[in-house]
DNA sequence: TGTACATCAGTGAACGCGCGTTCACTGATGTAC
DNA sequence: TGTACATCAGTGAACGCGCGTTCACTGATGTAC
């Protein structure tokens, strides 16, 4: 049947909000799209008039996700600064919650194996990320974009090791070592280092 | 047919072995057996008298993976100190080898997903990596198991991020900028912050 | 405004394929006498 | 030492199943007249 104008819009965002969280739950590979669309209310022959392949919706997802974080983060670092990005980032509710939660942490290694298109598009998305957050930095939190590189690779690497030993103690010091790191890299690269923080 | 004594064992070494490589470069979920079997030189059905299941399989390799590198890094750190270990983990040459490399880099987000049983084991062996990094420092690079554990976790992250970049510009600045964070994070929480280094 | 028709998102069965696992069987070796 | 036999690692075909993808079809809507 003919559906109304929109309609093809709104099935195509609903396929991609539950395949993201499908990937970052299962992963990539262990994830089918017959179980994908169905829980986006559809039957497998839907797929195909919205995406060329399974590798395109992996590359679709996963740059919508990014921007999601990209906007997520921006917000976070003009309102509480990087200290609020690392809290929340590795806190125990983030670690928790795999399919709310960051993309590359649950993503990254699955994306390194993905086809050059894919890739690149994460490259650039990454870029912006970068870009981003450094020009929503307050003047009392300036650092190189490098430093908000390291501390991105910082937190993506905390988090997933404090995923695979949830449940042990090792996982909640792993959270606060991490932050505290996350810390020490912002700090040894201030750039504002004769700068007065309120306090 | 019966084989000769210790055969058993080095078949079940080789399979590992195999298992071990294909997890890392392709992933768990999308590594298949009869593909390990066939690189081990064996058929199918020679799978079973080895190991209860594939989730079997992958505990023992990561187990093994892991203590291959724990006994790695201690080399490193005792030749080297943990220069050595930041240099060499986030070289090039680890980025474009996934096989030879980094367990945890290459398996980690899986990991979290396997059965408690695996994420005991894992966790067990991590905290016994720790403990043998942590005594086979030099005085003179003497930190705490939680500045450690923060720096396995930058590593892993930065050199994930450096492989899902490569071959872009961002590739080879995330394994610089995540060097000099692991440096600034074994800095920020030197226990001999007396102590003379030589130069 | 009313009618005929083209459109095309979505259906649901089918394709070939590889998955993890099972199983009856083989046959060279180690063991018992 | 020589012989009969139990062992069991490994073979290779088969199991049911879910994978990604294809395709003939449906039918409510938008469009043309």
């Amino acid at each position: 049947m003919r559906y109304e104008k929109g309609r093809k819009e709104a099935t195509r965002r609903q396929i991609i909000k539950v395949a993201t969280e499908r990937f970052k739950e299962d992963g990539i590979a262990a994830s089918g799209l017959a179980g994908i669309m169905s829980e986006a209310g559809l039957t497998n022959g839907a797929f195909y008039p919205h995406f060329r392949s399974k590798s395109a919706l992996v590359c679709e997802c996963f740059v919508a996700a990014l921007d999601v974080q990209t906007s997520q983060l921006k917000q976070m670092l003009v309102l509480g600064g990087p200290e609020a990005v690392i809290d929340a980032f590795l806190s125990a509710e983030h670690r928790d919650n795999l399919r709310g939660g960051c993309p590359s942490a649950a993503m990254l290694a699955e994306i390194a194996r993905e086809p050059a298109e894919t890739r690149q598009a994460f490259a650039e998305r990454t870029s912006h990320m970068l870009a981003t957050m450094s020009s929503a930095l307050r003047p009392e939190d300036s650092v190189s974009e490098d430093a908000l590189l390291a501390v991105y690779a910082t937190l993506v690497g905390a988090l997933q090791l404090a995923r695979a030993l949830q449940g042990t103690e090792l996982s909640d010091r792993v959270l606060a070592s991490g932050a505290s790191a996350a810390r020490a890299i912002l700090l040894s690269s201030a750039k504002s280092l004769g700068s007065s923080t309120p306090r």
